[in-house]
DNA sequence: ACCTCCCTGGCC
DNA sequence: GGCCAGGGAGGT
């Protein structure tokens, strides 16, 4: 499922297959793929001429900076993927959005379930737009304990909850938090504030080398095949993963069975002997 | 700071 | 035939 490992492995394919091309046209094939734009027709009118600049991300949010000062924002929700392919190729199932590049080529926006869409933003949108209040991006831009530790420091949610919240951090979703919170040694629940300064640091400190992990196997495709790479290849992280989806299975350090709870509505893994 | 809703393929 | 997965926005 997209997060930061997986948006970023779709970020660069993006960057090395469109900078420097322009957008020839646009299908949008479902209407509600397009939101957050003020005016729908904008969408297509505000791509078609520019040219791609370059590819950026803040956590799950792709940021194409696009000719005329433009920003081409994509959120790949919990089910979408992007292609790269051919216009000549057919479209698969539930491509609702293709835009067609000077190259030849197609990014394709295949989303079975819609939460995903795209928007074109001028600066001024963008400023007030919610992606103005991201957080910082949990690999580029990581904030030190201290300040981590802070922001935790009067809250009572539940540390997983916390790392979902994509003003404290951007880019963890509820794959990514089970597993940095089973490297830090922290138990899900446990009160954000509860956590002392070793167990800030523990956690800050295993986002990067989770997240890393993620991105060298071109993140986690799920047995749905939902999210894939845009060249159609499925990320391979999903067999390395230490607990998300492994309930029951025993820990791959102690052997202890993994547990699985509903935690505010997203299931949730975690270790009963590793995690305190 | 919490709850509800959006959406659909796949599975029981 | 009904339920589950879940990111983010909107409302209370």
């Amino acid at each position: 499922m997209p997060e930061l490992p997986e948006v970023e492995t779709t970020r660069r394919a993006l960057a090395a297959g469109l900078e420097g091309h322009k957008v020839t046209g646009v299908a949008v094939k479902r209407d509600r793929m397009v939101r957050r734009q003020s005016r729908p027709a904008d969408f297509a009118d505000r791509l078609v001429g520019r040219k791609v600049e370059s590819v950026g991300r803040i956590g799950k949010f792709l940021m194409t900076q696009l000719s005329e000062d433009l920003i081409w924002v994509t959120h790949l929700g919990m089910s979408g993927h992007l292609r790269l392919v051919p216009s000549a190729e057919p479209q698969e199932p539930h491509t609702n959005v293709a835009v067609m590049m000077s190259s030849g080529i197609d990014v394709r926006f295949v989303d079975p379930r819609t939460f995903g869409f795209m928007a074109v933003f001028t600066p001024d949108e963008m400023e007030s737009s919610s992606l103005a209040r991201l957080g910082p991006d949990a690999l580029d831009s990581l904030p030190p304990s201290r300040s981590l530790q802070q922001r935790l420091a009067s809250r009572t949610a539940p540390i997983k909850a916390l790392l979902l919240d994509q003003s404290l951090i951007a880019g963890l979703g509820n794959i990514y938090a089970d597993e940095v919170l089973y490297r830090a040694g922290v138990r899900p629940d446990r009160q954000g504030g509860s956590l002392d300064l070793d167990e800030v640091k523990a956690l800050r400190s295993a986002v990067r080398p989770v997240l890393n992990a993620g991105l060298k196997w071109g993140g986690t495709s799920l047995d749905d095949l939902a999210y894939l790479l845009p060249d159609g290849s499925a990320g391979r992280y999903l067999d390395r993963l230490k607990v998300y989806g492994r309930q029951d299975e025993p820990c791959r350090r102690c052997g202890t069975p993994i547990q699985r709870a509903s935690l505010r509505g997203r299931s949730t893994h975690w270790c009963p002997s590793c995690q305190k």
